[in-house]
DNA sequence: TTTGCATTTTGAAACGTTTAAATATAAATT
DNA sequence: AATTTATATTTAAACGTTTCAAAATGCAAA
């Protein structure tokens, strides 16, 4: 064929695809154009062997002119498999999912997985709406932190499709997840402010149905019986991880009648609610009452107080869970059944300046 | 049919369904069971009217005892629309643009369609490489918070794809976007350190290619210019909105023989660093040097210095950008050119503690 | 020249939907 | 009872890939 000729076609192609406007071209306009058969357009996308040096070239050059771009849908639907994995978290604004996130997707991309990302807003059904919507968008697995319930979760390990939890898991689900030592992390945090010389320590607990509301509680608890502090009923505040929570829990403990000396806060949005009440009760940080926060981020170390924290592996928590979903695909589609478990990862102990000794 | 006939094709059919372990059940298993043709199945899944009450029961009932939930990608790659829309943005960890996200993905739920997120990491490259999968997974259109390219941008509007820019624009595109008036609210910001008496003001810019790197820069030269004030050179600092950028012009700035008396910051993460080079260099704030920042959040008004900021109307924009870009899918289907345009929307000036007047 | 064998290329059947056209059924009109 | 009309249901062809079996080609040996 000449050069002319080949022109010609192209410009010919190029115009019955524009015309079409929005539509993109196809393998077989790359294979009309390269005057081989679609098979052969095929066996070049994918690397195939045993396609001769001539046609490879005239491929590429059709692939180049056309700006061709696989369509990944029909792909997924011939071969059953979508390369992507959904991410759904509880609260996207919250900085500890997307620090997740990013370690999700840097090891995603290492394999080839795209993500899909969605927030349930803490709210369950819309948690199963989204899991349901994945499942019918054929995500090759899927990673969740829970805002709760177990329901969509039990529905979806019956049919043996891959998930893993991250951070949160609803209270008796024990497999298949990368977390922290929630207990140990809790107690380390309350034996701090114990260590300071505090008694009147209060929590502001999460959701209690999973297990960083639960853990984080034991944890706490183990540390004050070892004490022999009593932990008063009106010290164990039961939030919910929202900052408004935090607010409406910081007001309700410092308006007692004898407030707590020192509040071990389950999380840092609601710690920015717990600060806030604080602000609007003009109690000064650490001088009337001392706080110690789970979850690091940047502002806790350059603002005044500087926030005392536990501060947990973010990245590597993605990072960690997506491998281990990996690991489960792949053991699946080999038919073979996967044996991952738990993966619990260490917490840290940052002390800043936000816990101190009781002012006497 | 007898219902036990039918409850022993039930058994018989799930068997075969479970037998295949991970591959979730068809439509036609489902017009199996129901004794139907799938096209009635069809019909009753998309709600089509002229089907028997009969019937429809019957096929309800089938996709219930099979848990039957349809499979989207083989129907997008028949209707050749995904339902899914791409966003794309530098930083996922910043939380402006998951609060925008909030509000896209609110916007695009009502519509029907889900969210495909992409990090970009304020990489070029790795930009264009999400945007050229999204195209490839066929996403019916993108919101982008570019990291500096246009590249990317003209090959895909070059297609007539669907897209439209959120918060940042490349200097030079001036279409199909929401974003704020950056030029205003950075006057603003700057009048309000004018007024509090400051003379020697230093400015942290973001990424000059981008809208909100050199428009918030014209605004701060405007309001300098009009009260006849110099912008020396040293007080210039360019930034690319990283954190770690703030942190080094910060110290850039403090080190200086004669050091400003006043920060303009051009984003929330350049604050947080300059925050932490003052706390290093013990500097405080505003006793020595006061501190505007862009972007405000939750712990910018309860720890201390309580910063003040300009706010803007996240939620908003992901909101107003998500209903611009349905606008323009549905124009694009209808074969008719879209004549939207750019969005502004104002910001809002929240003065606190971080500025004072300069000290004597 | 034929034969056989390895290599390259192609044809055609999937994958799970939607949809237009065709057919079957029921109801209404003569 | 025969015909028309409206309604309900099914058939079969797409959508853009992958993939396997079959066909074509090239090349060495007979």
């Amino acid at each position: 064929m000449t050069i002319n000729l080949l022109r010609q076609r192209s410009i010919q192609i190029l115009k019955s695809v524009q015309n079409k406007n929005v539509k993109s071209s196809t393998m077989h306009d790359v294979a009309r154009l390269a005057g081989v058969s679609i098979a052969t357009v095929s066996s070049v996308i994918n690397g195939k062997s045993g396609v001769s040096e001539k046609l490879t070239e005239k491929v590429n050059q059709a692939m180049a002119t056309l700006d061709y771009h696989p369509d990944l849908v029909a792909r997924s639907l011939k071969v059953g498999r979508t390369n992507v994995i959904g991410m759904v978290v509880p609260d996207v604004t919250n900085q500890f999912y997307t620090e997740a996130m990013r370690g999700v997707e840097d090891e995603a991309r290492k394999h080839g997985y795209m993500l899909i990302l969605g927030n349930s807003n803490e709210d369950t059904d819309h948690e199963m709406h989204l899991l349901s919507m994945l499942f019918s968008q054929r995500v090759d697995g899927v990673l969740l932190a829970s805002s709760g319930s177990t329901a969509a979760y039990d529905r979806l390990t019956r049919r043996r499709f891959p998930i893993v939890f991250i951070d949160r898991v609803p209270v008796g689900c024990s497999e298949r997840a990368v977390i922290i030592d929630n207990v140990g992390a809790a107690y380390e945090a309350t034996r701090h402010l114990i260590s300071l010389g505090h008694e009147r320590i209060a929590i502001i607990t999460g959701k209690l149905p999973l297990s960083t509301g639960s853990d984080r509680v034991d944890g706490y608890r183990k540390a004050m019986q070892e004490a022999h502090l009593p932990i008063r009923e009106e010290y164990f505040q039961v939030g919910d991880f929202s900052l408004e929570s935090g607010h409406q829990c910081g007001l309700n403990l410092m308006k007692l009648s004898e407030p707590p000396t020192a509040i071990f806060s389950c999380n840092n949005k609601m710690t920015l609610g717990l600060m806030r009440s604080l602000a609007e009760l003009a109690i000064p940080c650490p001088d009337k009452v001392s706080v110690i926060s789970f979850d690091d981020f940047e502002w806790a170390a350059n603002f005044s107080p500087r926030l005392t924290t536990v501060a947990q592996p973010t990245y590597e928590i993605g990072q960690k869970a997506m491998q281990m979903l990996i690991r489960i695909i792949c053991a699946n589609k080999d038919g073979l059944d996967d044996n991952e478990n738990i993966l619990v990862l260490p917490a840290e102990l940052h002390v800043r300046d936000s816990t101190a000794p009781p002012s006497p």
